[in-house]
DNA sequence: CTGAAAGCGCTAACAT
DNA sequence: ATGTTAGCGCTTTCAG
């Protein structure tokens, strides 16, 4: 029923390996037979067939993007920069969204089933050592977007230094009594974002108690989502000690929970608790956060870049790409507001 | 370098034929041969080839996602109910973001490519004549959703009702002179809801003149943006005719936008000017938006049932079911909140 | 420059 | 119950 290199062969008067060749774009065809089969062609509506090129060509052109539930922005803007590389290239995406580590197991299965995908990004989640072997064993080619494993090349922000500098950027508009709000520590982003918490007070000689720290253990988007945000806040600020004069909070998202929990107590930010935050979303602006920017489009590109790198070179030695987050100053820990970049917002780059 | 059937068939002293029956769960293998191969195959770390199996079974498994760009809410959650569906079925999703209507071209060939893609879904895009036409000609399986054409299963919600629902509740709680911010007209669903919009007022002998609506014509996302939005209530504002009292907005993100323009005039909603809005996505809660909400997350579940059901049965007449969105009342037009429902929402289902 | 033929790895119909 | 064989539609030698 669908038309085939044979029947566009036959109707030309020419071998099949002559049509394969017009549409590879291989040489030795002549220009006289080229256009007469790209006629042909077209008249009869030929398609090739994906799968049968896949199957000869040993190439699928598709990759596997695995991430924790896209709900959160750091994730869309990521896809997005996936996207827009994509459409130069001619690869297509297969997006597996995440929900809990067990269906990490079943798009493992997906993705190395031979033929499926030419190679797999993940993005932001811990690759446990299971994972790693079954990987390794199976040379799909990965690219770990926003963690990191030796083993494979990864593209991360530096989030241990982001928190290292949003915190310290509280300490030296002289707070002291600071407090974090942090994702689910099953995330590699957040415990990252806790050590650099924690090493920047007590590099500045802070005292220091994890009593100070609510983790959230809400398992939507492994806790960076708004609600998580409010619900550790609230937990904080009822957790009887000092009220803090500062928090800093692993996402944006989670500030603007964060606020409105404030908000219903008649906090007011900066005065009453400065809030720095994380990532830089689009409605961080809208909420004057003052935040660490991560170039999430950017990453997006990168790793689509690297993937196919990766694919037409195996055997590379893996390789850690960094990017370095930027404070953006806003409004919501006061400071300055002497320059602008971002829009209204003054960037320093550390 | 690969194993395959045949290497595991040489390995049991089988034929391929019996590999493959064991690997379909096809009756007519002995217990004990199967298990032989099962374990055999295990041993040799024995994926099946995705592309073989698609090119001999007629049967690819994956489906093409075709969406405008879906950085806003409408669209993930929309994605996020198509994965969730997803999971139970096999079916993989090849993810295609569309920046500009030339683009749909490129996915078209890509989706109608034989053997890439059993079925494709289209969400909140007019398709053209043309389109419509090659997808006819090839006769892929494909389901519309959020918008309509008689040719394809579609699936839409009510923006004519919802939209005329929204303002009439205005126009209930008193209101006169209305107007209306809309996202591009080259969207669909921004089309029906300026008629339901404009027909409301009508309806109920409302003057009317086209200056009360802005267009946007920002081309990030059809419109449907917070920049667009504010940018088109700043307009409204200027158009130097006597102040609306309330305004219609065609989503949510926008009237976060048309919010912050009102908020630098010194304006409050609900009391300076009512705002409605449109689609009830999660943040709408957080800005005590009054809001058209729409089952996004439904709506790509039902997508996937459909297409799928589609692909089973390629010749029973195209379907059309529609949504409709309900009135949710929270804070930003008044009125009463008597009963609560969504979250700290009225709801009405008209 | 072009045709023929041998795979790619698997499914399915047909024998046995 | 199991082996054999013929495709699925295309790419890619290898002759000519």
């Amino acid at each position: 029923m669908p038309v085939t290199i044979y029947d566009i062969a036959r109707e030309a008067h020419v071998g099949i390996g002559t049509v394969s060749r017009v549409f590879n774009n291989r040489p030795n065809v002549s220009d006289d037979t080229r256009i007469r089969i790209l006629a042909i062609a077209e008249k009869m509506h030929y398609q090739p067939h994906a799968s049968a090129q896949a199957l000869a060509r040993k190439h699928a052109y598709t990759l596997s993007v695995v991430m924790p539930f896209f709900t959160n922005y750091f994730s869309i803007e990521v896809l997005k920069g996936m996207q827009d590389t994509l459409a130069e290239t001619g690869y297509d995406i297969l997006l597996h969204g995440v929900n809990n580590t067990e269906q990490v197991d079943d798009f493992l299965l997906r993705g190395m089933k031979k033929g499926r995908v030419d190679g797999m990004i993940f993005v932001s989640m811990a690759l446990s050592d299971k994972h790693t072997r079954q990987i390794l064993e199976h040379k799909i080619p990965v690219v770990l977007l926003d963690t990191y494993r030796p083993e494979f090349d990864s593209i991360r922000v530096k989030n241990y230094e982001g928190a290292f500098h949003a915190t310290q950027h509280l300490i030296r508009l002289g707070h002291t009594r600071i407090g974090m709000i942090n994702a689910s520590m099953r995330s590699f982003p957040a415990q990252e974002r806790c050590r650099g918490f924690k090493d920047a007070l007590q590099e500045s000689g802070h005292e220091f108690s994890d009593r100070c720290i609510v983790s959230s253990d809400n398992d939507k988007q492994d806790g960076f989502n708004k609600n998580a945000g409010y619900n550790a806040m609230k937990e904080l600020l009822e957790r009887g000690m000092p009220r803090p004069t500062a928090v800093f909070v692993s996402s944006d998202v989670q500030a603007i929970g964060v606020l409105s929990a404030m908000e219903e107590r008649g906090l007011r930010a900066p005065g009453d608790i400065a809030v720095v935050s994380y990532d830089d979303i689009e409605l961080a602006k809208h909420f004057h956060l003052t935040t660490m920017h991560q170039p999430m489009y950017e990453m997006g590109e990168l790793a689509i870049r690297k993937i196919i790198h990766r694919i037409q070179f195996p055997a590379e030695p893996p390789a850690l790409e960094s990017f370095t987050p930027a404070l953006v100053i806003r409004e919501t820990c006061g400071g300055n507001k002497e320059y602008s970049q971002f829009d209204d917002a003054q960037v320093q780059t550390t």
